[in-house]
DNA sequence: ATATTAAAAGACCTTTTTATCTTTTATTAT
DNA sequence: ATAATAAAAGATAAAAAGGTCTTTTAATAT
């Protein structure tokens, strides 16, 4: 579905936020073990990121990236448009030039169903909203948080 | 979503399939031209197809493209399949190794409604169905719009 | 038979994606 | 200050996708 630099974006992204909400900067190093991703690749992955404001960094000792606490939260498809484009989201499905209503290809009809839900998943979910998402699957299992819910 | 040469194939292949109801068999030529997809590359794919019985050929003075009409309705899924593989209909929209409900990833509830559709439509569909949906309705077929020429 | 037509085969090329490495710059702890 | 640390920048390169071209083989019309 997303390109090797989408989901890495997209773990990477995750990964800060959860680490930021433990008072942690993780660094490229961090990042690309635990989200499993080539170094070099992360390190330049988040550079981009960084000069587009996606995130921010800090260099020397102690140094790291985290996600603006002040921004409001980040949905997926912002990041995944400034990765790889929009076409995932307008283009038709058979590859005509475009999409269009009034010229639908054979499968207009049921592929503009599932564009529909894609742009809705990216439009409604955020980078925080993921990692929310994975931290409460992680307090469910956790010793120290067995009693809320 | 699809690879350009998934969307030449699908293509070629509804087009292929419109001329044989038509009691033709279309040249590499003619498909290329119809579909708007580059002469040499639309060769080697139907080529490809046709190794691999998706299509039949034959050669030489008013040869040409054909679909067995003998063959039972061909599911997009299987063209799809043989280009470029099930990562699509199988695979984890986080770039996890594997899509696993036991260890799901924070949008595999989400996405994996997505896939569930991608799946039913190109189940579903074929590219007889496709074809019959072009001739029913007046659907678009080349890459232009009809409107913007 | 021969000329013509059209697909098959396969070599070749270009661009994009994915990945790696080295050098430079900025920050901080000491 | 200086040593250590970590990101920024940019050059390089391998792999995959996308595309082109030439030669060979098969079929058919004449
Ligand atoms: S025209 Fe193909 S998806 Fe709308
Ligand atoms: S684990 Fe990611 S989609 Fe299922």
């Amino acid at each position: 579905m997303f390109k090797k630099e989408t989901e890495y974006a997209l773990r990477g992204m995750v990964y800060i936020q959860l680490q930021n909400l433990k008072e942690r900067r993780p660094g490229v190093a961090e990042i690309a073990r635990e989200i499993e991703a080539p170094y070099f690749f992360t390190a330049k992955i988040f550079q981009r990121l960084a000069k587009q404001g996606f995130v921010k960094s800090m260099k020397g000792k102690g140094g790291g990236f985290f996600i603006d606490p002040e921004k409001k939260d980040l949905p997926l498809k912002e990041l995944i448009i400034a990765i790889e484009g929009e076409e995932l989201f307008i283009g038709c499905g058979f590859g005509l030039k475009n999409c269009d209503e009034n010229n639908p290809c054979p499968m207009h009809h049921q592929y503009g169903m599932i564009r529909d839900q894609i742009n809705q998943l990216v439009a409604g979910e955020t980078i925080q909203s993921l990692a929310r998402n994975t931290l409460s699957k992680t307090l469910a299992f956790s010793r120290e948080n067995v009693d809320e819910r």
